[in-house]
DNA sequence: AGTTTTGATTACCTCAAGGTAACTGATTAC
DNA sequence: GTAATCAGTTACCTTGAGGTAATCAAAACT
C-alpha cells in the first residue's frame, strides 16, 4: 500500500541524525550559523550546511543574508515548522512508553547506546 | 537535548525501509513467513527474517513455530503495536499536508521518486 | 532417489549518509 | 602583513542498511 508516501515523506524531512536536533535548536532561538554549529556537539559544519538546505527546500526555515562586516545569515523557523511539534509529540510519547514496555522500571538506565 | 532520546526510539522501530509495510501486512492477516514475504514485492528473505527478529524484540509481533508437515511459523501482531497507530496516523497526516504546502495543487503528479 | 515447500542463514557486494579535514573569500582588528 | 570571524565548499574516507544469491534441514509427494 502506498499510503504510505505521505508517512515517508514526514519520515525523510525529520528522519537522520540531526534534522530534529538543528530545527529544535533554530526553535530555541539560535539564528546564525556558527550559532547553530556550537548548539549542537559533534555537528559538522559541511552536514550543517546539507541540513539547512534541506529544511529550507521543505519550507521548515527560511535564510536571509544579512550584509554587513564578516557576513552573516539569519535561519529562522517558519509557521510551517511549528505543525510538526504535534507529530514530535506523538513520537515522543509513544516512545516513551515503549520504553517502559520493554525495559520496565529501568527504561532510564538501560540503553545509552546511542550518540 | 536528549529529550529526544524517546523520539529516536521510535524512529527506530518504525524507520527502514520495510518495517512498517511488514507491520501492515501482518495486520492485514498474513501470518506466515512466505505469506508476508509474497505480499511485499522486492522484499528479500533476507531482510525479512532480520525486520521479524527486531519487531519481535521490540514487541510488535508474537512469534510461533507450529510443529508440523513442511513447518510453519506464525507471526501475530500484538497489542503494543496497535498504539503506533495513532503515530502512524499523525506522520500520514502531517506528510500529506506537507505536500500540499510543498507542491501546491498537484501532489499526486510530483515526486514519485520513492522505490 | 529427486523435487517441492517451509523458514530461515551465510557470504559477498553496493550505495548513500555521515565524518574528517583542509580550503575559500570577504571584512575588520592588530 | 597577519590573524580572526563569518559562512560556507570540496575532496576523500568509513560505516551500516539493504540487495543478491547460494545453501541448509526436514518432511511430503511422485
Amino acid at each position: 500500500m502506498s499510503a504510505l508516501l505521505p508517512v515517508r515523506d514526514t519520515l525523510d524531512v525529520i528522519g537522520g541524525k540531526w534534522k530534529l536536533l538543528i530545527l529544535i535548536s533554530i526553535w530555541e532561538g539560535n539564528k546564525h550559523f556558527r550559532e547553530i554549529e556550537r548548539s549542537i556537539p559533534k555537528l559538522s559544519t559541511k552536514v550543517l550546511s546539507k541540513e539547512l538546505k534541506d529544511m529550507e527546500e521543505n519550507q521548515l526555515i527560511t535564510r536571509t543574508i544579512l550584509n554587513g562586516f564578516p557576513v552573516r545569515t539569519e535561519y529562522r523557523p517558519t509557521e510551517h515548522s511549528k505543525t510538526l511539534e504535534k507529530v514530535i509529540f506523538e513520537l515522543y510519547n509513544w516512545g516513551v512508553n515503549h520504553r517502559k514496555k520493554i525495559f520496565g522500571a529501568n527504561s532510564e538506565i538501560v540503553s545509552s547506546n546511542r550518540t
